[in-house]
DNA sequence: AAATTTAATACAAGCTACCTGACTATCAAG
DNA sequence: CTTGATAGTCAGGTAGCTTGTATTAAATTT
């Protein structure tokens, strides 16, 4: 008599909070959101999310076009892409490679650099708010817990 | 005589591994794209991240396309747009509404329903996993803290 | 009854973050 | 020195998501 599909508003709730992925998104996207706004009011304008392909790639001693493609795991037209818009934008400069004149070496500038600089202040300063809500014990534990899952899945999934 | 903008490996590091942002959006789209797998292997095609909205925030009663894109936080236009593909899908669909001959009350589907039992199943699987990862114990309290956190957000954010 | 608001929709447009294919300059190997 | 690989670029295109303007029909207010 109870219908196959019979779902309680319960059932339904327990899809929603059980959703960790939901949850996930969201407060990452209440961080990147936050981010993004304080970059502006510190005056770097015009930076967007594909930007951090760079800044989390990109090391002091520069790289190559080809290499930041392939450790973003993105085509080498979207990376030069994003490349002509954070060299606008100032961040980074392309130099000459001594080595082979068809390369390129990407490098930070010293505006490139202060963002780095400035970006650690605002990650720092969410994180702070972040302790305020929860607490400060939490945070640590939820920081730990995600890098050694981040790190999981990352090498799992390269595997493949 | 030291560069104003000196930044040594150590501080471009921390700035990475700090940057909670960055693992939080990580592991969320490593979720999210291992629910869409699944889904499809499970016959459910044609779902976009997008159509989240509607299982998000649909209850069983039913609600209006207006009242979704409120609570989602979009346009109207944009629920509407969400709504035609997932009705299109089967998931759920239009009934006109008795008090109101202008509106729409939209409805879970019998198929619908079935699908919040699938996902139901499915994110239980991939935080199965997950706790294969890190451990069991690891894996819940991630969850509640970041639960925590998440309504912490909400309530803050809400309030602007 | 007239004026205003609201529900839903249609249509046009835009943005982001990617992609593929074709091309030039250079390098490296036989 | 030719041949094939590689570095980067140019051109064009797509999917996904979002918004703005305008319209129709119905409800609400005056």
């Amino acid at each position: 008599m109870t219908n196959k599909n019979a779902l309680t508003q319960q059932d339904l709730n327990s899809f929603r909070s059980n959703n960790i992925g939901h949850v996930l998104a969201e407060v990452a996207r209440d961080y990147q959101q936050c981010a993004v706004e304080q970059y502006e009011q510190l005056g770097h304008n015009g930076l967007q999310l594909s930007h951090q392909a760079i800044f989390l790639h990109l090391g002091l001693e520069g790289a190559r076009l080809t290499d930041l493609a392939k450790r973003a795991g993105i085509s080498k037209q979207s990376m030069g892409q994003i490349i002509d818009e954070v060299e606008k934008l100032g961040y980074i400069e392309r130099l000459p490679a001594p080595s082979d004149r068809r390369a390129k070496i990407i490098q930070f500038t010293d505006k490139g650099l202060d963002l780095i600089k400035t970006g650690t202040k605002i990650g720092i300063g969410i994180q702070r708010r972040y302790a305020e809500y929860i607490s400060e014990g939490k945070m640590v534990l939820l920081h730990d817990i995600l890098a050694d899952l981040h790190g999981s899945i990352r090498s799992h999934n390269q595997q493949s």
